[in-house]
RNA sequence: GCCCGGUUAGCUCAGCUGGUUAGAGCGCCUGGUUUACAUCCAGGAAGUCGGGGGUUCGAGUCCCUCACCGGGCACCA
């Protein structure tokens, strides 16, 4: 029967990927439903920052998740797959100030309002890129509910909980030692500094003690700080100081009077033992100014200029005064040795600039409460991570956790809902603005103008995206969602965070399972860079390779845990892999015999009425291992296991062995066979595809619409289950034994340079018990071996100088014209022996350690005997045809 | 300094709870227009699983140790 289906011949990723986006969309099938009845399923995306496009690291994110998300929609469940971007505070409004400055302008040039407007039109544009670059990937998330940071839902949820802490205490100003970034003008929290080795010096510096002539040596890196040091300490028990602490030194340069203390901090190994004490620009030194009442001065201001209290260095850039102060100190004479010193250098994670650490009045988090409830949390596992090691790196850094700046003396971002009094000065911390001063009832307010950290309303975003603090239904159904995937770059700055603000205003975890994926870096396992030179462009290699050969590269090297060194080598393999895929269904729809869809049920009749021949049976049970195991790889996360057995089972087995088997009964005669072949070959296609459609969603929905199939979408079909009482040991044995003869026939005639294009006649020679088993194969084994004929003889006659092959189901015998090279077979046949006789003599090792037999399970055991007597027959029958082989 | 991860074929990597003769892709070699597919087909070569020790009937897999390579955290001026 013709059939009026066709596709075309060559596979077209981009023209198949541009078909389905759309409308899938349209069709409404992302959208999740809060009144349904299915079980649900929920994951928030990582909203990425609005600062440019997206990169190989989201594009494995984004993957990961949409697999996740089309594999639960296909099992039944209602998935919400929540979608949305980040403000990204300090980089947007670096990047955007980044496209002034090229324009010669300043922020300051156009005033906070006119900067917020630009940086919202950046905004606007920025996310529409993404977004339709997400789309391109196949994300199949809700787009009705994409949301932004800074939208007015989400601004709400900030002040809620920026309010409710503050009310609780948790949220204080004061003026402490912070991180201070000189070229962003802003304060940034620990996190955000990133440390960098720096090859700098170790100055050691004399400070004369009052009242003498001793002098004390100091050992500095930073000796422009000097200026502003309120003391030196030594260690109190260090004897070499022990008479001097009490006293005061004069400070050089300042000519200031300043105490010899002592701390324990000091370390009296480092250096000379005695520290110059800076508490307005060291984080350690703020501490002991802290502990010792000792007054602050601060000589670099927020510009990373020398203040009024540097005197003479006064409006210097703090590097030259570094050098300006060492020459002065030299001029003294107070410089008594430099040495090299390598030490790490604190950077802004967003600008390289070396970052100051200054005082000044900020908003803190008081972390510590915050953090202990989720250290419970995920020791009772309501909280899991994937791969579980990270757990790890989590408790240390809550069980080590510092109180959390979330000022910024930015533009872009949140405003902190609080508004200072001009009459009393005092402040009021308020949801929406107030009319008046909590404190004198003044109404002269001003409102605060620091946003907050961008990370602080990230934090929310399991909770913040669903309509918090509103009670939703969306709420009440999907929260805590059900995983996290994500990087484990951002496991302090974001994962944890979100934990603790979840489980303080939302009272469970934001989520049961994080999945944390790893770096995509270059195919020799090189972080990708600018730089470098080896960026890899996802939109780029889409365009050339397909979005699903991308997708699938990054899910079978996405191994938990590690990085991913992509390699554009084998997406190449890994689109073959989609044109085998294409021409497996061109194949299949250049035989098809029938319009309807394959059932289990059809399926099931063949199998209880032993209609199936080997090939089928095999491969429907082959189908219900896979399906098995894919499902609880997927599971488990394993997606780069799930993806190479699928992989492994749609080319190896069931094109390479199915469909070449299939091709006899589909090419045959007897209709019945050809369209009993068609059902089994419809039926694993459709089960194959649907177990391919969350890895590569495009190609697989492309072929299903041409297929024969019910609903509409392959997006919406089940997700195959296994049948277990389809599972066929003994075909599964059987065709174990036909595959080997094939391809121990195949071997023979490559060995043996025997013209491939060549049909031989050929015997089989076996034993009694395998007989039906061959006469019934015969035909596939003449086809697959290509053989002309194919003869089953009791005996093998070695007359004529025949040489004999030999396979573990049955020894065959090519007849040809030519003699072939007997010596070559000789060598052939010495080899295999050899190779057999080593494996005889492990195994009888091994059966007779009376240890192994009584301690080792029983089917290890009997394995064990089996192969063993298999090899010594096996052996037997090599060393017989070698004997039988015409000397030469 | 503390903590994690890695070291398996020429290259990049799999190998889950210890159990056949350790796998994949790419590359390499030999040969192929068998009418789905040259983005293909058939066959092949190639690894003392970083070194050493231990546990076990049995170790690439578990433990200890050493070496090297990554990464994270902390940071002493």
């Amino acid at each position: 029967m013709a059939n009026n289906k066709s596709i075309s011949k060559a596979y077209d990723p981009v023209a198949v990927e541009k078909k389905w986006y759309g409308w899938w969309e349209e069709q409404g099938f992302f959208r999740a439903d809060p009144h349904s009845d299915k079980p649900h399923y929920s994951v928030v995306l990582p909203p990425p920052n609005v600062t440019g496009s997206l990169h190989m690291g989201h594009a494995l994110n984004i993957t990961l998740q949409d697999l996740i998300a089309r594999w639960k929609r296909m099992q039944g469940y209602d998935v919400l797959w929540l979608p949305g971007t980040d403000h990204a505070g300090i980089a947007t409004q670096n990047v955007v100030e980044r496209r002034l400055a090229q324009e010669g302008k300043r922020r300051t040039d156009l005033g906070r309002e006119q900067f917020e407007k630009v940086v919202w039109e950046w905004k606007e544009q920025a996310e529409g890129n993404i977004l339709n670059q997400a789309r391109r990937l196949g994300c199949s998330c809700d787009w009705s509910r994409q949301r932004f940071t800074l939208d007015e839902g989400l601004s709400r949820a900030v002040r809620e909980v920026f309010v409710r802490l503050h009310e609780d205490g948790l949220v204080y100003r004061g003026e402490y030692l912070v991180n201070w970034c000189p070229r962003c003008t802003t304060a940034i929290s620990d996190l955000e500094v990133e440390y960098q080795p720096a090859q700098g010096k170790l100055w050691h510096i004399r400070y004369p003690v009052e009242g003498g002539t001793d002098v004390l040596v100091v050992a500095t890196t930073r000796p422009e700080t000097m200026l502003g040091d309120t003391a030196v300490a030594v260690h109190p028990d260090d004897e070499r100081y022990a008479q001097l602490v009490g006293g005061t030194v004069i400070l050089p340069l300042m000519d200031r009077k300043i105490p010899i203390i002592a701390d324990s901090f000091v370390d009296r190994e480092f250096g000379t033992g005695v520290v110059k004490v800076t508490p307005g620009h060291d984080p350690n030194d703020f501490e002991v100014g802290r502990r010792h009442q000792l007054p602050i001065v601060k000589v670099i201001g927020e510009d990373g200029k020398m203040t009024q209290e540097a005197a003479d260095f006064a409006g210097m850039d703090r590097s030259e005064a570094r050098e300006k102060v060492v020459e002065a100190l030299q001029d003294l004479e107070l410089v008594e040795q430099i040495e090299e010193h390598l030490h790490n250098v604190g950077q802004c994670q967003r600008c390289e600039t070396v970052v100051e650490p200054l005082v000044s009045k900020q908003w803190f988090v008081k972390a510590k409460p915050l953090a202990e409830v989720t250290v419970e949390a995920v020791k009772a596992r309501r909280t899991v991570f994937v791969p579980e090691n990270y757990e790890r790196i989590y408790f240390e850094w809550m069980n080590n956790i510092h109180d959390w700046c979330i000022s910024r003396q930015l533009w872009w971002g949140h405003r902190i809902p609080a508004w200072y009094c001009d009459d009393c000065r005092e402040v009021t911390v308020a949801r929406e603005a107030p009319s008046r001063c909590e404190h004198c009832q003044g109404e002269a307010l001003t409102q605060e103008t620091d946003v907050l950290d961008t990370w602080f309303s990230s934090a929310l975003w399991p909770f913040s995206t669903m309509g918090w603090p509103d009670k939703t239904p969306e709420l009440d159904r999907y929260y805590p969602t059900s995983t996290l995937v994500t990087g484990f770059d951002i496991i302090f700055f974001w994962v944890a965070r979100m934990m603790m603000m979840g489980l303080r205003f939302m009272g469970d975890v934001p989520f049961h399972t994080v999945h944390i994926n790893g770096l995509v870096r270059d195919e020799k396992g090189q972080k990708m860079s600018k730089s470098r030179g080896n960026v890899i462009d996802p939109l780029e290699i889409m365009d050339e390779y397909g979005t699903d050969a991308m997708r699938f590269t990054l899910t079978i090297l996405a191994v938990p845990g590690t990085d991913i060194p992509f390699s554009i080598s084998r997406m190449a393999g890994y689109r073959a892999f989609c044109n085998k895929i294409w021409n497996a269904g061109r194949f299949l729809l250049l035989n098809l015999d029938d319009e309807t869809p394959a059932s289990v049920q059809e399926i099931d009749t063949f199998r209880e009425k032993n209609q199936l021949d080997l090939g089928e049976r095999w491969i429907l049970s082959r189908l219900q291992r896979v399906i098995s195991e894919t499902n609880i790889n997927l599971e488990k996360f394993r997606f780069h296991e799930a993806s190479n057995e699928l992989y492994h089972f749609f080319w190896h087995e069931f094109c390479d062995w199915f469909v070449e088997l299939a091709k006899r009964n589909l090419n045959g005669e007897d209709l019945e066979e050809k369209h009993r072949t068609c059902r089994v070959a419809t039926y694993a296609l459709d089960e194959s595809l649907r177990l391919l459609h969350p890895f590569i969603p495009f190609i697989t929905e492309e072929l299903w619409q041409e297929l024969p199939h019910s609903g509409d979408s392959l997006m919406l079909a089940q997700y195959p289950v296994d049948h277990p009482e389809w599972i066929d040991t003994e075909a599964e044995e059987q065709m174990d034994g036909f595959k080997e003869l094939v391809t121990d026939i195949r071997t023979f005639r490559s060995e043996n340079n025997i013209d491939p294009r060549k049909r031989i006649p050929a015997q089989l020679v076996c034993e009694k018990q395998q007989e039906s088993f061959l006469e019934s194969q015969c035909e596939q084994i003449k086809s697959l071996a290509h053989l002309s004929q194919v003869d089953l003889v009791p005996q093998f006659d070695s007359e004529g100088g025949r040489v004999p092959g030999v396979s573990r189901v049955a020894d065959f015998v090519l007849i040809l014209d030519d003699v072939i090279d007997v010596e070559a077979d000789r060598q052939r046949l010495i080899q295999q022996i050899s190779r057999t006789e080593e494996n005889v003599q492990r195994l009888h090792k091994q059966l007779q350690n009376s240890e192994f037999v009584n301690k080792a399970p029983e089917q290890v055991v009997a394995t064990a005997r089996e192969r063993q007597a298999e090899a010594v027959e096996q052996l037997g029958k090599l060393q017989e045809k070698l004997d039988g082989l015409p000397q030469s």
